[in-house]
DNA sequence: CACAATTAAATTGCACGCAATCTAAATGCA
DNA sequence: TGCATTTAGATTGCGTGCAATTTAATTGTG
């Protein structure tokens, strides 16, 4: 008797929705040039441009050792800028170039396509996006007492 | 206006949760020298030993390229063994051996860690995993449309 | 049977994620 | 002020993921 068949793993069932949701957004972004983590970092940077690395890490859960390259490469194709802050020579501030700010109108149209791929009601993929957030600040609550 | 907030969007809170996972996952995880993906391997194994390079790669939504190494990986610790079937030298049998046999008896105990982490109920969890699945199948199904 | 088409893995190349370490700048406290 | 501590990013190393290509074995068809 045993508990770990892949099918009832929830942890299976989020790590695959994952990659399907990669999947997806793949011929969205490629079409800008953008792979889906890069097209968080617009995310965060559309809401308020001019952000630190590690502003930028908190809101996506990720570290510098990802993101600094990641920045880099999106300095290289001209989508952002990265300079030392005046005040504080350690952080590097992050600001939008023009090509950047221009593939917002396009990524408007993303969630209408995910909504309707995803075959749910608005409020059914808000009731699961509230759900997920819940699960991953229980997770991380447990994993940062251990 | 517009519906891009970070915050709103299911698809990073379905990615952050599947980080959280790795991350929850870790610790236990590293106590039997796994990784996660090689850990999700030996529950496909666990299931049913001996499938092929494309058989698990059919249950995990993984290909060769990612498979093939991560094996290579699992064979030179001595967790299994991959051999050319008899009948068609084209594909790879994968099979565990005795100390990957011997860590289903540690994970058995993982589900049961993870609920308690979650502090979600036993249904409250099968009802997010189904909904999971059929997210992903449906999303799914809208990329291969494409 | 010959040979093109298909199939299963392997390989190559690139972009994450993240632990661990390093560097440089800012802070704090004697 | 002097110097240890802390902090922000960068770097290194390794293990995924996945597209694209390659290799070798099998299948299908004339």
């Amino acid at each position: 008797m045993t508990n770990l068949k892949l099918d009832q793993q929830l942890c299976f069932a989020v790590y695959s929705a994952a990659h399907a949701f990669t999947r997806f957004y793949r011929p969205l972004l490629g079409a800008l040039g953008l792979t889906y983590p890069q097209y968080l970092v617009l995310l965060v940077l559309w809401e308020r441009d001019g952000q630190t690395v590690s502003a930028i890490g908190e809101k996506l859960l990720l570290d510098s050792g990802t993101l600094t390259p990641l920045l880099k490469r999106m300095e290289a194709m001209g989508l952002v800028t990265r300079k030392r802050a005046d005040h504080d020579e350690r952080q590097v501030l992050v600001h939008l170039l023009p090509p950047a700010m221009a593939m917002k109108s396009v990524a408007e149209g993303f969630p209408q396509q995910m909504v309707a791929a995803s075959s749910c009601s608005g409020e059914e993929i808000d009731i699961l996006r509230r759900t997920l957030v819940g699960l991953r600040e229980q997770l991380d609550a447990t994993t940062a007492a251990a």
